[in-house]
DNA sequence: CGTTCACTGTTTACACCGTTAACTGTTCTG
DNA sequence: CAGAACAGTTAACGGTGTAAACAGTGAACG
């Protein structure tokens, strides 16, 4: 139960997160009087709420990436629920996409040093978990091979069993774990693949097209046991990119 | 001929430069007023060698990417020069290492949106010039297959023909231009895999063990014909790594 | 019901930032 | 030797994040 005093403090926290992320990308730029003239206020009353401008940017990473991900979850949905492979491309183009129409925000999230990664995956990694969760149906349905423990390097498989990044793994059999691998492997070329294209080291027509992009993707139907699908989802990838 | 004073003004410019990047990793922060005083100036004094804080930046950045490319070459002629596969990998693990170790300057040149890379690259792309390079020599040793014009988009077809991106193919002839998208894709992967694990988008442990840099690795020694070499690259990067 | 006190805002101020303008001395050049 | 080009200075402006002191307002409690 929330008295009515910590109901308004609540959604002045909110109004000054969505102040900020608009300024973002505005170009006067993100600084506390601005974000305080939003909210018709004077700069220093924001410390009631905010330990400092960096904080802040954290807050705003944390939301930033908890809506982008509802965007991506928006875009999966709007496939068929027993098409995981339908639903995992367009979570991942829905990624790409929104990764270049707004770089200032995905640079916040993702690239940005002065953000402390670690501490916001441990608390939420809402995209990380998504495509983790995708990655599973589409096994599920597929049973694509993955490596047994045993071909893999001792001090791969400990971390797998006990994974430091918060993967829903419940109900799933130790035997599994080498799964996780693969996983870690697939989200390793989803978001170096984006970020290479939005940071634009590369040919700009290469990225223009998506040809990495759809290059990336075709390798990794591979390995998903999505190459019998594979024209189909080229189909897809045309219709969504 | 350089009169004296265009030789004291050159030398000054290479000093600021070297003081910005010393500043760029100290806590202190890269100013304008503590770039001046490491060369016993006041602020202002910059402005008749610079024309902004954010042009000093790149400079930094082209200095940084030449200087670490340098130390990519150095490590590369560690190896024989008839063995461009240990030449590939041993700058490979140098720029893993080198942006491992210095994420700061790794930000700044290649993740950071107020570098203008697309100017950057064209004038200078340093270290991305020595992988093409790097890879081509391994082709020419293993001729490893790479596809032609005929499979590829029409679109990708023209823009490899007509390369944006200072790329030394002078004396390759036109039906290899197919190779260049391998180069690129090698490129994107090794660039992607650095970035992940610079920013630690993974669980820790994987990137302090290079379990996903391995595993990038040898995804890439089986498109460019080194399976064969495994064994031996595998000894080489645990030597090197 | 009145008092107290935590809360939420203000104003003022500080140190620092990038940057401009005006001024001064030195050094090269015609 | 005169004058111009150069390389530095000081002073100042508008901007930043942030700290401190102060003021009103609403909730809680005797």
């Amino acid at each position: 139960m929330l008295t009515s005093r910590e109901q308004t403090r609540a959604e002045t926290m909110r109004k000054i997160v969505r102040a900020s992320r608009k300024l973002l990308t505005s170009k006067g730029g993100f600084t506390l009087r601005a974000v305080a003239a939003q909210l018709d206020m004077t700069a220093p009353a924001l410390y009631r709420y905010v330990e400092s401008h960096e904080q802040l940017m954290q807050l705003v990473a944390v939301d930033i990436d908890s809506t982008a991900t509802e965007e991506f979850k928006k875009e999966r949905d709007k496939q068929s629920a027993e098409d995981p492979a339908a639903q995992l491309m367009a979570a991942a183009v829905a990624f790409r996409t929104w990764a270049l129409t707004n770089k200032a925000e995905f640079h916040l999230v993702f690239t940005n040093p002065e953000v402390d990664h670690n501490a916001l995956l441990q608390t939420q990694a809402a995209s990380g978990l998504m495509f983790h969760e995708l990655l599973f149906r589409v096994w599920e349905k597929y049973q694509f091979p993955f490596p047994a423990a045993e071909t893999l390097e001792p001090e791969l498989v400990s971390l797998l069993c006990d994974p430091q990044i918060p993967i829903d793994m419940k109900g799933v059999p130790e035997e599994l774990y080498g799964l996780v691998w693969v996983f870690m492997r697939s989200w390793a070329a989803l978001y170096g693949t984006v970020t290479l294209e939005v940071y634009g080291h590369l040919d700009p027509r290469v990225v223009e097209h998506g040809l990495i992009f759809r290059a990336m993707i075709e390798d990794q139907a591979g390995v998903l046991g999505l190459t019998d699908e594979l024209p189909r989802m080229r189909a897809l990838i045309d219709k969504l990119i």
